[in-house]
DNA sequence: GATTGACTGATTGTCGGACAATCTCAGTGT
DNA sequence: ACACTGAGATTGTCCGACAATCAGTCAATC
């Protein structure tokens, strides 16, 4: 017999029910199917999903949880609709933890660094392919996300998942705003570079400035 | 009739069944009456506790979602059991987040500093009177609770609280090292004072030392 | 002797049905 | 205009059931 061989690589996911449900969800969301405040009836959809109502409960207890759906006991769970101080809130919390992450792009490993590249070059592909809307704001968020990642912490990371999470349900009602792509793909690159310079001031005023920009552009989703 | 009142300060808490369980199992997490590793029957516990399976599930998925509880599917759940590694990205995700509450602390509402204040007057009395491990500990963290509170962001602070309770849950099974405690009172004091005096870079630095000493002695807990 | 395969018991994941508690809302009465 | 009432809908909780999966044990095989 050949000497064991380790099999490192492989691995199968054990896909559950419930998670097929959430994964099915957060699709109906992101692609804004559901508007924000559809009161989410756990009967409906256990009828549509062809799953049980037990699972369907466990299911958008997760999404509760991650703060996409608002719950209000004995009365119902809907898709969250988010407030102008909502809003605000977000992004500054994103601001600190993405300006965590610029900061420490000197100590971070180089594989982080090399996902913010990444990123920026994936992102930068689809504006000029003219990718769909969708496409866009994940490509945009996996940027913002690469910049936390550059802490290094999974549970910084966590963090602001959920806040991109709330951020692209939001985006998913707002396909105008779009024209504005081409100007974004320069700012992330303006970031980069700076980063790359080693100019981190720089490039925490820029993502300040940038941040601030993306607050405006968002709550004009909610103040029309 | 007598001009209507307000009645502002009343409330009822609809208190769910599920959520007296989570709460119950809160409490024994952080009394330390179940040991890190522990695995939590969902039939053991429904009986114990007297209510249904599907109840005792869904407050352990909460547990879960909190980072209290580790779940590995079709394996069942067990009490989060904290590594060094944790333990130090615990304590790199905190220093992101109070840093930014103190760096916020000029900006910060009237009401928030005043939490603050008040935090480390009762962790102080507390220090004198000798209270119990439990209740220093929750007062401890209160006050590193009211320093990201300075942010005057909900979601910042709701991230705050999962690492905080993973911390307490770390924390519940070390009763020693419990002799700093004095020290500790010193060191909030001292960072309360630099806050109070403007001078923010160095409060900032007190508390990256303060949080580097919190990260050595839970070291401790993991690593004999 | 190590590996494989089959059996067993325990536990989880999912299902369906059931029922009380609660909310909503229209209708009724005063 | 106001309070009460009742029906319908929905959630919260419980129960019982069963397949799928996992951790052992133990025999069979090479």
């Amino acid at each position: 017999m050949p000497d064991s061989p380790s099999f490192e690589t492989l691995s199968v996911e054990p896909v559950s029910t419930v998670d097929r449900v959430v994964e099915e969800l957060r699709r109906a969301l992101f692609e804004g199917d559901l508007e924000p405040g559809t009161p989410l009836r756990e009967v409906a959809l256990a009828g549509s999903l062809g799953v049980s109502r037990s699972t369907v409960r466990e299911a958008v207890g997760m999404l509760v949880a991650d703060g996409l759906v608002d719950r209000i006991p004995n009365k119902g769970t809907s898709v969250h609709a988010l407030t102008a101080d909502g809003i605000r809130d977000i992004c500054r919390a994103r601001l600190v933890l993405e300006t965590a992450g610029v900061d420490g792009w000197a100590d971070a490993s180089d594989e982080a660094r090399d996902v913010v590249r990444a990123a920026n070059a994936a992102y930068g592909r689809l504006v000029r392919t003219k990718a769909s809307a969708q496409e866009l704001t994940a490509a945009h968020l996996e940027i913002h996300r690469s910049l936390t990642a550059l802490t290094g912490s999974p549970r910084l990371i966590a963090m602001s998942e959920t806040l991109y999470a709330e951020i692209r349900l939001a985006l998913a009602h707002l396909d105008r705003a779009r024209g504005n792509t081409r100007e974004q793909a320069h700012a992330h690159s303006d970031l980069l570079e700076l980063l790359e310079a080693g100019r981190l001031t720089e490039a925490r005023a820029s993502l300040v400035e940038h941040l601030a920009g993306a607050e405006r552009s968002l709550l004009e989703s909610v103040d029309p």
